[in-house]
DNA sequence: GTGAAAGCGCTAACAG
DNA sequence: CTGTTAGCGCTTTCAC
């Protein structure tokens, strides 16, 4: 592990040239330049992060606080986004708050505060008031993927609009008769989607001349298992069977989907099913879905990241609308007459 | 952000004695202990890591390097094993391996080496010797899990008992025609693990007096998609159709029993399924499976870890075996005559 | 363009 | 039990 003097001497400069050929700070001749370079390369010399922070105050580090791990969404946002900090010389210090409301306080009361990180990125988090003062205390950039944080720089689909997609997809095949399986906010989703989804549900119907019925809504946790019994509700239901279901999330479409197979209904012949995310099942089970792109979620929300703290080093599209895309598949059809 | 001086000045002491007290190194009387931690409570002092981190040599913080994040078995591990790091005051900073060969490099050479971590976690990594050798030089502890890695302690189950163990399981059902899908090393998993369980199968065929068939083989790459096709195959043969099959991984038992469906199979009327994993949605599918913990394998390697930081500090736990367990559900059974 | 030197904020001897 | 004093390894003025 040699440190940055053994360069120096080895080069035969002073650390303080080493530094600067090393970091690019400064100036330094082209000749001293490769052979500090050289030298670092031979004695394969890495900088200790912790004595550069100390002198830069910047730590080339950016912590990740996200409620889950092992649901698709969030591996994908994570996924992005660790692979574009890696990809600007960043590490990613992650913060999961599955483990209910010990870890989550003492992750805001301490480890962020701890100096480790130069920004953090909020994934899908609803936080307190009091947690967006901690972060705002904090005095660094913070940006949020995929829910609403007071005061905060936030990227996220227009879940509006995609409801609005769904349901005329469905609409325009001839669809009349459109349940929905909507979010409820156990599932620790930022509770404002579940309601604009449901937003753009009922808009596009009332845009059709249809009035939005209550006994055509359910509530469901996210999950495949939560979409199964949903859909095994409104399908099951003698006097309303709606002819297409626009579920909330795929996972919750599959359910549906593996729902009406044990009812012994076909889709997309006796029910069309659409859901929202492009989940990486989707394609197996024929799903037609609005794709949305977590991984590039997770990638812009770094270059947002990457943008305030090198200002004018603009890594691009960083104000853009988060796109979304109809993915049509075997799930949905004309309603049979 | 207050620095240990005007905690210092404010409980009337000097910085050596807040260290002591903040930290637990070194004796410090109660009354002043107390003064300092009210002070420190009232500045909302914390340390930073990096001038703490850059006079003791130690980091509060591990490296994971983890292959995927979106795989229900690896986010599991990386969920059990942070919640435990951050239960003893580390962080955790996350590698992923999963944008191919550059990324990887990057990781190795340069950003394990930063000195940024006390301890590095391989989880299901099969690594080069070069790899290896890197990690070795960091003179870190590093503990895999789920893989095995020259020379490094790995955790991982007991690969072939878990096979035996689900054959036997339909064995014991009086199950004599039985079918593998097992991995394929495309899958990026530790490539030994399909090996071992195959090795598991046929001892316990053989064990049964039942030669291991090669027409009763396929292999997949552990997804759902895979065990589809797979199971497609193995149950599409009109002159040796199984009358069960053994997935190497729950999502390939999924992918079974979706095939056997598809193809008017029941399931385990016509054909039993086991898998091994107990992955999230096999008790949805009524999967009979041999669960493995990973969160607890991530939990376990966090303790060895720690273990190796902190000797004497014994966290308890740390030398047993890895358990697993036959979970039995619905869709395995007596083969009808 | 390059070197000398003063820190970054904390910890760990060493005294007392 | 507590204070003084060196650093930890790097970066960054400020001179030259």
């Amino acid at each position: 592990m040699p440190g940055i003097n053994e360069v120096a001497q080895l080069a035969g400069v002073s650390t303080a040239t080493v530094s600067r050929a090393l970091s690019g700070n400064g100036h330094v001749s082209e000749a001293t330049r490769t052979r500090v370079l050289a030298a670092a390369l031979e004695l394969e010399y890495v900088v200790s992060s912790n004595a550069s922070s100390l002198a830069t105050g910047r730590t080339k580090n950016v912590g990740v606080v996200i409620p889950f791990l092992n649901r698709w969404f969030y591996g994908a946002v994570l996924e992005g986004a660790e692979s574009a900090l890696l990809s600007h010389g960043y590490d990613l210090t992650l913060y999961n708050l599955g483990g209910g409301g010990d870890e989550r306080r003492s992750v805001f009361e301490h480890f962020l505060l701890r100096k480790r990180v130069d920004a953090v990125i909020a994934i899908a988090l609803d936080l307190t008031e009091n947690e967006v003062g901690r972060l705002h205390d904090l005095d660094k950039p913070i940006v949020g993927v995929g829910g609403s944080i007071l005061g905060v720089r936030t990227l996220s689909i227009d879940d509006e609009a995609v409801a609005r997609l769904a349901t005329e997809h469905l609409l325009s095949l001839g669809h009349r008769v459109i349940a929905l399986i909507g979010g409820n906010s156990a599932s620790e989703m930022d509770f404002h989607i579940p309601a604009k989804r449901r937003g753009g549900y009922q808009a596009a119907l009332t845009a059709a001349g249809i009035a939005p019925d209550p006994e055509l809504f359910q509530a469901a946790d996210f999950t495949l298992q939560g979409g199964y019994a949903a859909a095994k509700q409104l399908l099951g239901n003698p006097r309303k069977r709606p002819t297409a279901v626009f579920a909330a999330s795929d996972e919750m479409a599959i359910g549906t989907i593996l729902a009406a197979r044990d009812l012994g209904l076909h889709v997309p012949d006796d029910v069309s099913v659409i859901g929202i995310d492009d989940h990486e099942l989707s394609e197996f089970f024929g799903l037609t879905t609005i794709a949305q792109f977590p991984a590039l979620q997770g990638r812009m929300a770094v270059d947002i990241v990457m943008d305030q703290l090198h200002p004018g080093h603009r890594t691009g599209g960083t104000n853009t609308a988060l796109p979304f895309e109809l993915i049509v598949r075997s799930s949905t059809s004309r309603p049979t007459p």
